[in-house]
DNA sequence: AATTGTTTTAAACATTTGTTTAAAACAATT
DNA sequence: AATTGTTTTAAACAAATGTTTAAAACAATT
C-alpha cells in the first residue's frame, strides 16, 4: 500500500509544519519537503491547504478535548479523584505534544469562522457535567467558571508560556519540563486548598 | 505635522493588524489600508514589514512585562501587597488589551531569533528580586517556578482561553469578562491558600 | 517667484504563494 | 502482451506577496 504510506508521510509532515508555523506560515511546499514528496501529491491526496489544516486540527481538538472531557462527566468519581486523575493524564498527555494548547488557542483565535467543522463539539452544556454539579454542591456561592479556569490555567498555562520562560534565563524556569511534570500531584493539592478558600474575608 | 500624524496612523493600523492576524498573516497592504494611507508609505516610514513588527512587538512586551516587574522588584511591600497589587493592575491593563498576551507568547515561539532585539528585558535574575525571595522565606521546600506560574497561570490564562471557551456554548464563559474582573480579588486570596497548602500530605 | 527638501502617489519589480495541468511511471487486470 | 486505473512528476498558472522606482504634489526657504 504505497498509497497511504505517503498519503501518511504528508499528514504526519503537515501536522510537525503547522503546529511549528500555524497556518499562515506554513507552505505547502515546506509540507511537501519535509514529506520528502511532490509538491502535487499534496493538493492530490488533500484537495487543498484549508482542508489538510482541519483534518490535522480536527485531530488535535480529539486530543485536548477528548483526553479531558470523558473524566469530567463521570458520574462514578469524586471531584477529588476526577482532579487526580484529569491533572496526571493532562500534564502527560499535553508533554508528548507540548504547543499543542498554544496552536490550538491561538488558530482558533485567528480564524474563528474556519472552526465551524467542529461544532459537535461545541454542544456540551458544562451546567449538566459531573465535574461542574460537584463544583456547584460545595461552593454555590462561585461562578463555576473560576474553577476551571484555575483548574486548567494551573495545568495548561505553563505549557504556552514556557518557551518565552525558559529563553529569558531569569533562572527559575531554567529545566522547566521537571517542573511541569512535578505540578501533576501538585494541581491537585492545590485545586482542594482554592476549593476551601473563603473568598467574603475582608 | 502631517509627517507625524500619518506616521502614527500607520503605527496604530499595524498594531491593530498585527494583533489580530499575526505576523504572518498580516500584509502591508492590509495595514496600509486600515491606516487609510498609500502602501509605499508603510515602507517609507518604516523601511520592511520585519522592522515594523519589531516596533510594535517592543511596546507589547514593555506593555506586558513593564507593567508587572517594578512591583515584583519592590522591596518596600510585603508579598501579599504584591499579589493584590499586581493583580489588580495586571488585569486591568491586559483587559484594555486582551490578546496582548496570545500574540506574545505565540509570535515569540514562532521565531524566537527575532526577538533578540529585547534582550536588555532577558537580562533579569528573578532569583534576586523581592517577591520570589519573599517567596523562598515562606516556601523554602517549593521551586519558586510553581509559584510564578500558579500567579501568572490564573491571571493570564482566562485572557488566552477567553475566545475558544466563550464560543463554545457551555453554559459557564458566557460573560467571560465580568469573571475576569472578579478575579482581581480572588486571585490574591487563592494564592495565599496555595502559599499555605501542605504537598507532602500523602 | 524659484529652489530646495519632504511627503505622497501610481506603477512596476521580482518572489513566493496555492493550485492545476498534462504527461509519465507504475501496478493490476484481462 | 495490451489495457485499465492509479500514483508520481515536472512545468506552468494566476494571484498575492514585500519592496522599489520615479514622478508628482506639497511645503518651506531663499
Amino acid at each position: 500500500m504505497t498509497e497511504t504510506a505517503t498519503e501518511e508521510k504528508i499528514k504526519e509532515a503537515a501536522r510537525i509544519v503547522f503546529m511549528e508555523k500555524g497556518y499562515a506560515a506554513a507552505g505547502m511546499r515546506d509540507i511537501a519537503t519535509k514529506a520528502g514528496v511532490n509538491l502535487s501529491l499534496v493538493n492530490y491526496y488533500f484537495r487543498s491547504k484549508k482542508n489538510i489544516f482541519q483534518i490535522i486540527m480536527l485531530e488535535k481538538m480529539h486530543i485536548i478535548f477528548g483526553n479531558i472531557i470523558p473524566y469530567m462527566v463521570d458520574e462514578n468519581t469524586t471531584l477529588e479523584e476526577k482532579l487526580n486523575h484529569i491533572a496526571t493524564v493532562y500534564i502527560d498527555t499535553i508533554s508528548e505534544d507540548p504547543n499543542l494548547p498554544m496552536f490550538v488557542f491561538s488558530e482558533f483565535q485567528k480564524n474563528p469562522e474556519d472552526f465551524s467543522f467542529l461544532f459537535p463539539i461545541k454542544k456540551i452544556n458544562f451546567n449538566e457535567i459531573s465535574i461542574i454539579k460537584q463544583f456547584k454542591t460545595i461552593r454555590p456561592d462561585i461562578n463555576p467558571a473560576h474553577f476551571m479556569l484555575n483548574f486548567l490555567g494551573l495545568t495548561i498555562f505553563p505549557f504556552i508560556a514556557a518557551h518565552l520562560f525558559s529563553k529569558m534565563n531569569t533562572g527559575i524556569f531554567d529545566n522547566i519540563q521537571t517542573v511541569i511534570k512535578e505540578r501533576k500531584s501538585f494541581i491537585p493539592l492545590w485545586m482542594k486548598s482554592i476549593l476551601e478558600t473563603n473568598l467574603t474575608a475582608k
